[in-house]
DNA sequence: TGTACATCAGTGAACGCGCGTTCACTGATGTAC
DNA sequence: TGTACATCAGTGAACGCGCGTTCACTGATGTAC
C-alpha cells in the first residue's frame, strides 16, 4: 500500500474532515478514535501518528469545523441582512449540521471545551458580529442579530417536528429582515 | 440505616435534582452513574430502584432541568421585555448555568438527544415565546426576542474572558430592549 | 541509472480503565395477627 | 400493644464491553552511494 508522505498528509486531511463532520452532526463527546480511523480507512493504532491524543484531535476538529463553516458563510453572505438570514436560517442548513455553522451545532457544548476551543469559536463569533455590523444601526443590533441567527437555527433543530422548526427559522428570518437600516433606507 | 419510603422518595428527588444540575453544568454525555449515586450519598448498585437505566435517567433529568428553568423564569418574569431581558441576560444567569435556563445550557446536545426529550424542549421554547410575545410588535419578533435571549447566553458562556461575555450580554440586552412596543409607547 | 538500506506510515494485537448493569445479600421497615 | 415475618431500599462485588493508548512488527518509500 501507498505509505508516502504526500498519502499520509491525505490521510491526515481526511481524518479531520470527518472529525469536524462527525462532531457537527453527531457532537463532540461520541467522537470515537477507532470508528473514526474506520471510516478513513485506516485501522485505529495509526491514528497517533497524526495526533498526540484524542483531545489534540479534538481541539483540531473544531478549529475545522470554525473554518468550515466560515467558509459556507462567506460563500453565502450576500448584500443584505435578509439574504444574509434567509441563507444561514434556511431549511437546507437546518438539516445539514455536518456542513454548516459550529456555532449553533456544537455551541452549548464548547461552553465547556478548552480555553484554546472556545477562543477559536469566540473568534469566529465576533467575525460574524463584524460581518452584519454594516447592515444594522449599531453594534448592539448586530450582537442581537448574530445571537438571534445563531440561537433560532439551534431551538429549530431542537423541534422533532420539521414545521414547528421551519415556522421558526420563518419567523426570525422575517423578524431580523426588519433591523435592516440598509434594506429600510430604501423605497 | 433508615429505608423507609419516605426516604426513597428523598434519594430519588436528590439523585434527579442532582442530575439536573450536573447536565446543565457539564453536559448530557458526561453523566455517570456511579459517581452522581456516590455525590447522593448513595452507592452505584441502588440506582436501579430509582431510574431503568442511565438513558432513562436523562430523559427525567432533561425534564427536570426544563422545569427549574422555567421556574426560574416565572420567578424573574418581570413587566417587560427590558426586564426579561436584564434577568436572563445577566452575569448571575451567565455564571449559573447548573440552576439556569436548560435551553441555553444543553441547547446543541438536545438536538440530537430522544424525541421525547426535545418535544419537551420545544414546548418550553414555546411558552418562552409565549411569555415574550405581549411586549413585542409580533409572533415574529416574539421568536427573535427568545432566539436572541438563548443564543446570546450561549455565546456569552463561550467567550473565554468575562469582559468579552459580558460585553456580548449587554449588547443584546441593550438591543432586545428596542424591541419593547409597550416600553416605545411611554413618553 | 541502479542497488542497499534506513526511515517511517500503517497494522493489529494487547493493555488497563471506567462505565452501565446485574445480583446475592443485609437489615430496617411496616404489616398481619 | 406487642411479636413474627414478608417486603424492599440500599450495599458492594462482579460482569462484560467499549474506549484511549501502546507497541512490536511489516513492507513500501525515498535517500545515499
Amino acid at each position: 500500500m501507498g505509505h508516502s508522505q504526500a498519502q499520509k498528509a491525505e490521510n491526515r486531511e481526511r481524518i479531520l474532515a470527518l472529525a469536524a463532520a462527525h462532531i457537527r452532526a453527531h457532537g463532540i463527546d461520541s467522537l470515537a478514535v477507532a470508528p473514526l480511523m474506520d471510516a478513513a480507512g485506516l485501522t485505529h493504532g495509526g491514528f497517533y501518528g497524526h495526533f498526540a491524543s484524542r483531545d489534540a484531535l479534538i481541539a483540531a476538529a473544531i478549529m475545522r469545523a470554525l473554518d468550515d463553516g466560515a467558509a459556507g458563510a462567506a460563500r453565502a453572505s450576500g448584500g443584505s441582512l435578509g439574504e444574509i438570514a434567509r441563507s444561514y436560517l434556511s431549511r437546507r442548513h437546518r438539516e445539514s449540521p455536518a456542513t454548516g455553522c459550529a456555532i449553533a451545532a456544537i455551541g452549548s457544548e464548547t461552553t465547556r471545551a478548552s480555553d484554546a476551543s472556545r477562543a477559536a469559536m469566540a473568534a469566529q463569533i465576533d467575525a460574524f458580529i463584524a460581518g452584519v455590523r454594516p447592515f444594522v444601526a449599531d453594534e448592539d443590533h448586530a450582537a442581537l442579530a448574530v445571537s438571534a441567527m445563531v440561537g433560532a437555527l439551534t431551538l429549530a433543530r431542537i423541534y422533532p417536528d420539521r414545521d414547528s422548526a421551519d415556522a421558526v427559522l420563518k419567523a426570525v428570518r422575517t423578524a431580523i429582515a426588519t433591523l435592516d437600516t440598509q434594506a429600510a433606507a430604501d423605497p
